[in-house]
DNA sequence: ATTGATGTTCGACAATGTCGACCACTGCTC
DNA sequence: GAGCAGTGGTCGACATTGTCGAACATCAAT
């Protein structure tokens, strides 16, 4: 691509790699994915392991994502408007619900979580903050994809039999997203698990997140599977005040 | 440098200095500190950009981090051995000590937080991972520094009044650290806060980490300043049991 | 209207990044 | 123990790319 530096890409696209699969990799296996001669890929790997993006185990002689990435993507956090003006309103979601919130922006056609508020509650929980997460079979990707255009969820992969894997159920699925403001998840991502979303808009009314809340699938709905009136209006109401929040702060 | 591909080292420069200061920066700036032409650092911010690494706000036209960096940090924990070690060890840790535990390894200077067990209680606590801490005004760095040859503490600033900043204190706490094996802050960071560390071992005893507990100081400490004996035993405890398995696992 | 800053673009060219060939080492098979 | 196939790593030639000076458009302040 012209007018870019072909050698940031080529590293920004190495750590991608060590961010997927099993993490660690050596330098033969890289050269091949990416097709460089094994040089080239040493010369980026040793100038990614100088300034700390990169750790070399020394005993198998593999690579893997360095400490200095850990400061940087916490710092993203700390810039991120849309975290940043969320953050007040999740807490009292948290508690108003009694179910945990995470907030969700559009990264490389899946959603990254940008804050998780744990359930209120003593259970053993891990934070989602920097998990990526299907659109497809998510409350907060569904909200994301039902207002964003362009986004092509290429592969519709199934996490549980309930997914919608079929274009054309999602396709409807997204409209009716569009049609009532909300969008849920019942046992598409994990069984025994649902979810509720609402749009989080910027300034001109861009959709640029989502804030849900998720939990069992017995206290998310009622007997009959439909999620509870309570709770959409609890998480659409959160999503309006941080939208107004995010659309005051442009003007 | 020699053998080390200069774009990139150039990129990762840019990088640091968005996560540092104000988290937004201009073009000219960028360049002014780096001592780079314009269109040197425009290329560099367009490749940045183009991989997600980088955004720009639309109106003001300054940059800041970007998303894609939140995943790779993230990432970085999965694979991170110190911290996936620790993690069965640090939420007891929480609960027998009824205090905040924090894991720490060195980058660049400061502590890196790498995990961060909340106080269980109800209060507000906001999550620490990815933060750089000073080494020589916490429990976490002064162990770390003690058992570290070459971590020489350039400036000590001064974060309150009790924080050692003379050269000659701070290496006759060290040696301190080293008789005992533990370290203490005491309202050395936070005025009101203490905090007790104990160093992590790994192969062949090398030091990789340290783990603490923090919390007022009244809970830390008893009526003279003294580190309650049963935290300090409740620290280094888990601090062994988590060297033991960092050293098994390399046998 | 002028000035001084900003971010952006573009083409010449020098410096750098690339890569093929080679090396040492390790683990596996026979 | 020898041979083989893989690994990570090095180095120098050279072609490609990254760099940068000059110019531009835009914006805010005076």
């Amino acid at each position: 691509m012209p007018g870019t530096v072909q050698s940031i890409e080529r590293a920004a696209a190495i750590l991608r790699m060590l961010a997927g699969g099993p993490g660690r990799l050596g330098l033969s296996e890289i050269s091949r994915s990416l097709e460089l001669a094994k040089g080239t890929t040493h010369g980026i790997l040793r100038t990614l392991q100088g300034v700390g993006f990169v750790e070399q185990d020394r005993v198998s002689g593999q690579y893997q994502l360095g400490a200095s990435l850990l400061h940087l993507g916490t710092s993203y956090l700390d810039t991120n408007e849309l975290r940043s003006r969320s953050i007040n309103w999740a807490d009292p979601l948290a508690v108003r619900s009694g179910e945990a919130v995470r907030i969700g922006t559009v990264l490389d056609g899946q959603v990254l979580i940008v804050h998780h508020v744990f359930r209120p509650d003593d259970t053993f929980q891990t934070l989602d903050v920097g998990a990526l997460l299907p659109l497809h079979a998510t409350a907060l990707g569904k909200v994301l994809i039902a207002y964003r255009t362009g986004l092509t969820t290429t592969e519709l992969a199934a996490y549980t039999r309930k997914t919608l894997i079929k274009p054309r159920e999602l396709a409807m699925a997204l409209e009716h997203v569009r049609e009532c403001g909300w969008a849920a998840d019942v046992e598409e991502l994990t069984p025994g698990q649902a979810a509720i979303a609402a749009p989080i808009r910027g300034y001109g009314g861009l959709v640029i997140g989502a804030i849900g809340v998720s939990g069992p699938v017995e206290r998310i709905c009622d007997s009959r599977y439909a999620p509870r009136p309570r709770l959409v209006t609890s998480v659409r109401d959160a999503a309006r005040a941080i939208s107004r929040e995010m659309g005051a702060a442009r003007r």
